[in-house]
DNA sequence: CGCTCTTGTCATTGC
DNA sequence: AGGCAATGACAAGAG
């Protein structure tokens, strides 16, 4: 026969196992200052969750904490370490790309998320998703938020835990009373939330762009530069470009580049945005306007919407996607290999050669990006020490309107993001469906991402048939029918249930009792019996017990309201007599050991007494009778085994509950996860989108620009980059072949 | 007959 | 110090 503790502790162990698996991890001291229990014990530590002495140590470590293991507020500690756990999932899943995707997506919290292009549709169901979680009716919407997630997942051909797709409206009841005890705990879902965080990054970013508005801001101060002006980027001199193109040129250039602003911010259709586009394109000087004009468009055009910071914003969004992207998967070199260290003296110095040939030839030199140029201040200024690397000529295409551009903003180049260093120039005539791909590397590696996501969700992930399986397991192992639907009060009740029926089958006046309430059985049911009413009508008559007998019940707990709502203790009528039959002779069979014992010594009154008065009663109702001792033993016997019998059912009860909740925490862990796997896939497409509209854009551009003589660059020999203050600037490719090769090394050494 | 499960009981510990 | 709850361990009985 195998022991009771050693099914608790198999499945104790394998419950252990399975949090460790998906990523469960346990910090005590977080519990400490949270106030909340230490979960060590029963996640990690050996000995098991049902140890008093953890219950004890409780009490005395952690001020204010002193959950009784009985209480209700038991509960609420489950709750706690459930909570925590999901934080840890989340916390394990905070892959760089996840926590950006959502930042990015939740940007705009006010629903008017929405893709400017039609293919943004899946950014769109992103966001709504994470809305959709974050909401207090979180189970419902996130069944259908899901299931959503799953078509796109099939799409991508990522495989994802279905944990969730099928969840029936069961689990989402469950899930939605779960909610609310979060929310009773006072742990707001929005600290599992993407969206919490975002508003966190959010804060960050009004600080951050308080400083930045503050510096650089065109057409606020004095500072504002024409945007003929060159701005040297180290020293924030200001001085004369050259413009050589015409303003036909720089009219186009300019549209361009708002179209490329337009573009790549595909999540910024907020109400606001396309007016800003339609008004600063429609303020794109027409090609008979006066050059004069066209000199102080940008800044004015930026500067007067009033939603320069959502192109900001949005700029930040897609650079920093990029970057993080960059960041991630190092191994795509093409991609890395041209992202400009932040403030890289190469993009600043390259502003100060105004002379080199290419120089003269700019025409995009209008076409500032000065809206979003502060976006740029992602890029961490700590390269900003580089020597000048080389001297090589460099066409500043757009003179910032920022005037003194913050040490933050690092340049970006776009060269290696969009045009492979193989890229042939015979293609560079118009900017067509025949340039080559220049983000191929971003792209495939979007795709490697999405593979080795799909692989984390093989691994790691947690199926619906994996899951099932592993319940099995569990439940076999543990010994311990695991029902799901075994809550505490579930359990509470069949209990009662359970009693009401073995009270039934007893005897006449037991059964009596435990019609009359229901606590009343706990005192009834077991330990009487025929004989002992018998004996008790010979006594006190059987009559007169069963109202004395509650007030006992009542006395012994003192408030009766309490007995009722404490579900734990209907178990405590439990019945000692199996089967019993109705006539006597079975009843004195089935009566308990003890009762036979009671009654061989004719103690005067009911087991039920003996156990269930306070000891003052108990010992008053000793004095009234004449007892030998014998008899004073065996009552005192009674009574603690008597006693000891209901311990140890609630004790057994409450290991129960303890796993059930365990499990319950596992399925929820188990379905969070899923979640993020899926919103992580999400995110990426996304991110893949954008980066597709954003190559358009840049071939777009890059194919309308034309030499001094009108020809066309040539993608092989030139590549576009934007510098740190906001310009795009026309370099040598072979300048941005170091300059990315430069930044390849650097996150490799920031790893190491 | 052996196994599993439930239940009762004892011993111990700590409040 | 006594009462009591909690719990591990063991045993008995039922299925």
């Amino acid at each position: 026969m195998l022991s009771l503790k050693k099914y608790l502790t198999e499945g104790l162990l394998q419950f252990t196992i399975l949090l460790s698996l998906i990523g469960v991890r346990v910090d005590v001291d977080t519990y400490l200052t949270s106030q909340l229990p230490p979960l060590r014990e029963i996640i990690l530590g050996p000995s098991s969750a049902y140890t008093q002495t953890q219950f004890h140590n409780l009490r005395n470590t952690l001020d204010g904490y002193g959950i009784h293991p009985k209480s209700i507020d038991l509960d609420n500690y489950f709750t706690a370490r459930r909570l925590l756990s999901q934080v840890r999932a989340l916390d394990r899943l905070q892959v760089p790309t996840t926590e950006v995707s959502a930042w990015l997506v939740h940007r705009d919290p006010e629903g008017s998320v929405s893709g400017s292009q039609p293919s943004s549709g899946l950014a769109l169901e992103s966001s709504s998703g994470l809305q959709d979680v974050t909401g207090p009716d979180n189970g419902v919407r996130e069944s259908e938020t899901e299931q959503g997630f799953s078509e796109d997942l099939e799409d991508l051909g990522a495989v994802a835990p279905p944990v969730s797709g099928d969840l029936t409206k069961e689990d989402i009841d469950l899930i939605d009373i779960l909610w609310r005890q979060d929310i009773d705990l006072g742990a707001g879902r929005e600290i599992f939330d993407y969206s919490h965080r975002q508003k966190e990054q959010d804060v960050d970013k009004e600080l951050q762009d308080g400083v930045e508005q503050e510096d650089t801001w065109p057409g606020e101060g004095e500072e504002v530069l024409a945007p003929n002006l060159l701005v040297d980027g180290e020293t924030g001199e200001s001085f004369p470009a050259q413009v050589p193109g015409g303003e036909n040129q720089t009219a186009l250039s300019l549209e361009l580049c708002l179209r490329l602003l337009e573009a790549t911010c595909p999540f910024g259709e907020n109400a606001e945005f396309p007016a800003d586009i339609s008004s600063l394109t429609e303020a794109v000087p027409s090609e008979s306007e006066p050059p004069g004009l066209q000199n102080n468009l940008l800044s004015p055009l930026l500067t007067g919407t009033e939603s320069p910071f959502d192109l900001e914003q949005q700029w930040q969004d897609l650079m920093s996607i990029m970057e993080m992207q960059a960041m991630e998967v190092n191994t795509s070199t093409n991609e890395i290999l041209y992202n400009n260290p932040p403030g890289d003296p190469l993009s600043t110095n390259y502003s100060l050669a105004p002379n080199t040939p290419i120089n003269q030839n700019v025409s995009l030199h209008q076409a500032s990006l000065g809206g979003c140029s502060q976006d740029f201040s992602l890029f961490s200024p700590e390269v900003e020490s580089l020597p000048v690397a080389s001297s090589s000529t460099l066409l500043p295409l757009v003179p910032s309107n920022s005037t003194s551009l913050n040490s933050t903003f690092g340049s970006t180049n776009l060269t290696g993001l969009f045009f492979p260093p193989q890229l042939n120039g015979t293609a560079n005539d118009t900017a067509g469906p025949e340039l080559p791909d220049p983000l191929g590397g971003l792209l495939d590696e979007a795709m490697l991402d999405e593979i080795s996501l799909m692989d984390l969700a093989i691994e790691e992930g947690f199926n619906s048939v994996q899951a099932s399986q592993l319940k099995e397991e569990f439940d076999s192992d543990s010994g311990l029918s695991l029902d799901s639907s075994h809550s505490p009060s579930s359990l509470s009740s069949s209990e009662g249930s359970s009693s009401s029926s073995s009270s039934s089958s007893s005897s006449s006046s037991s059964a009596s009792s435990s019609a009359s309430s229901s606590f009343s059985e706990e005192g009834a049911v077991g330990y009487s019996s025929d004989s002992e009413t018998l004996d008790l009508e010979e006594v006190e008559g059987a009559v007169g017990y069963q109202p004395e007998y509650s007030k006992f019940c009542r006395m012994s707990y003192q408030d009766p309201s309490q007995l009722s709502c404490l579900p734990y203790l209907e178990h405590v009528g439990h019945n000692h007599t199996y089967n019993m039959a109705p006539s006597a002779l079975d009843s004195d069979k089935q009566m308990s050991r003890d009762e036979h014992r009671a009654r061989a010594m004719k103690i005067p009154f009911t087991n039920d007494k003996i156990i269930n008065l306070p000891v003052e009663e108990f010992n008053e109702l000793l004095s009234k009778y004449q007892l030998s001792e014998a008899q004073l033993s065996l009552i005192r016997d009674i009574r603690r085994r008597g006693k000891n019998k209901m311990a140890a059912q609630n004790c057994r009860k409450r290991k129960l509950d303890t796993i059930l909740n365990l499990k319950r925490d596992v399925e929820d862990l188990q379905r969070d996860k899923a979640r993020l796997l899926r919103e992580k896939v999400e995110f990426l497409r996304s991110l893949r989108q954008m980066k597709q509209k954003v190559q358009s854009l840049y071939q777009e551009v890059f194919g309308r620009l034309r030499d001094e003589n009108g020809r066309p660059y040539s993608p092989s020999q030139y590549a576009l980059q934007y510098a740190g203050d906001g310009s795009v600037l026309l370099i040598p490719r072979t300048l941005a072949d170091q300059q990315a090769r430069r930044q390849e090394r650097k996150p490799k050494d920031r790893r190491k």
